[in-house]
DNA sequence: GATGAATGAGTATTCATTCAT
DNA sequence: CATGAATGAATACTCATTCAT
């Protein structure tokens, strides 16, 4: 960012900013993403995006550090005192629960951004957190020797599954059925069973 | 697409707007996929393009609909005469293989065209056809009374599993795994050896 | 012309291509007026008009000229052997005729051809000798005394109110209206009498 | 407009956007009228003019109405306190002036734009006006009972009168001719005359 | 701090014209 | 003679970004 925002004034006004860009971005998609519309949406000028804003890139890296804190917060909750099903029940409630708040939003910031914007990097902070947060719980459930890269790999595959499967559902408009969420359940069951069991 | 190239030709001159546009998007992605790049590349000029496709759409289409054709080959295989073990690491590594071959295309085309188009359309013959080849094989294992709506669901997930987790080693340059390769084989027996045999 | 059509089969063509860019001028415009679209509507390719037509300029210039000449016509019949209102009258149903006939082609050759090709030659022959015709009738009305002058200018006046009177209705669609012939007929007689009896 | 200029610079930026266009159109024509040429004349970015104009369209519609507001007035005058010949003298004299003015400007916006933007609308608001006037005049020179009808027919005709003679005047390059002057009065007295005695 | 007018490089698209076959 | 594929200059329009007020 630009500049901090020191009074409370310019505090609001960059949260308008983010929060109108994150509006634009899931109902218009990337196309419909221009400084100016933000700017509009947002109620505020565009001298005054650009104050805080030195370009659109940083404006969507705000809107996705966000999107993504919400995201993690989703698998930051401890395994510890819940059976591998409770733990597994609750995963996957969590995250279609994260997808369905705002569907197009994360499509578009997973689909659109990271790809237009150049930024598929692959080992960004989030990523390493995220993923580490799945291998952390398996590890949990395996009970004696640890096996760390075993247990990293089982959580990335987790993490894949849980995406393709929850972003494809976005997609076909399928996410709220119930069907697909015993589906996912017992796949990752399946897998997490028989991955702590080895 | 505009007019039909009668000519030898123009024959040549379609296919190498198609290829070269197929390149810049892998390459440079969506934002560099200008149709007067596509036109340079193809070392055509910018007329010669707009004289078989009638804006950037129609080569946007022209495009996909070639790299469909050849995914869908790719789960076409039939499954009778292999074993279930057999037939799992078959559409493992064809897919694996599909996706290696020019890998920035088929993000590009999944991801960002599908969205900035508006083409999302997640009822279209193509994915319809697809999923039917994965909820037939499924049948196929099954053996004696049919499912047909819990097959199409199997179908859908095992699909939307190897979309996941291939898309995302694509993502982090590690389609090349052995290790990801055989812990994919093993989620879709699980997954498969259950459904067939419940 | 660039070549003079020889053999009768090219005569054919030239014909053809004069008559589809007649049409095409009247029925969709200056801005529908392009090349390739009178080649196609005359079935002759492209290369075919510029075998003859050494630019658009060229093709404009033998339409209007097929055109001029139609109108031509319509003044060129001789005032002797009838009363001035017999005259007046079939100069006034004349010009109407011409001009109901394909109404579009007159609008667009008067009205965007002549600016739009810079040809606002106004001391073409055609336009001497049409204003001709008007003066050399007048004269014949007169009886004694010869006027050149003050016969050519009121040519040109009665040229000029035919003109605009005509012009105007056909754009407003009441070129057929009997009380706007009968309103021109008395116009022109009032001046007529008037001029010639001075 | 796509928006209103509400600092006292950007006022001055339309306007003259709006002349530079007047000015371009009347010297070269509908074919030299671009955007960009007309930006540069303004002095004033591409972007600038695209900030108050949607398109090139509503670009001509503000030099239209800028410009039929200049021939209205013209017609406004009113005609009591005049003789009929007073009248006619100043309207033929007011109507040349105008045209004298700029006159290459007159002739495109008749000739070419109402064609090639496809306006021909014989039935605007402002063509209804300018007709109206007409009507009024002679209703006024008419004295006792009234002839709506009638005096609407003689007005168009006078309009049309005045259109054709002064038009094609101007094509010819004789518009300050003070013996079409004359020629032009005359005949708008001997029919007005007729008329409102009728 | 805030505003919004101004900028201009860049994009998709058209169409008159040429020339190899 | 005829064809139509190829050309590319030109045009309308967008949008990220700057800066005077």
């Amino acid at each position: 960012m630009r500049k901090q925002p020191r009074q409370a004034r310019s505090r609001t006004t960059v949260d308008a900013i983010v929060q109108a860009g994150a509006r634009i971005l899931g109902q218009r998609g990337w196309a419909g993403f221009t400084t100016n519309a933000v700017a509009q949406a947002a109620g505020v000028s565009i001298g005054s995006l650009y104050q805080y804003f030195p370009d659109k890139h940083a404006l969507i890296d705000a809107i996705r550090r966000q999107h993504l804190d919400d995201c993690l917060s989703a698998v930051r909750k401890p395994a510890s005192g819940k059976s591998l099903r409770q733990y597994v029940e609750a995963l996957v409630d969590d995250m279609i629960a994260v997808h369905a708040e705002n569907p197009g939003l994360h499509q578009v910031l997973l689909d659109e951004v990271l790809a237009a914007e150049g930024l598929r990097d692959p080992h960004s902070a989030f990523e390493k957190a995220y993923l580490g947060f799945h291998a952390s719980a398996i590890t949990h459930y395996r009970g004696k020797k640890t096996a760390a890269t075993a247990d990293a790999l089982a959580g990335t595959l987790v993490s894949d599954i849980l995406d393709g499967v929850i972003h494809n559902a976005l997609r076909r408009g399928e996410l709220a059925s119930a069907a697909l969420r015993a589906e996912l359940v017992r796949i990752l069951m399946l897998y997490l069973t028989d991955v702590t069991r080895r």
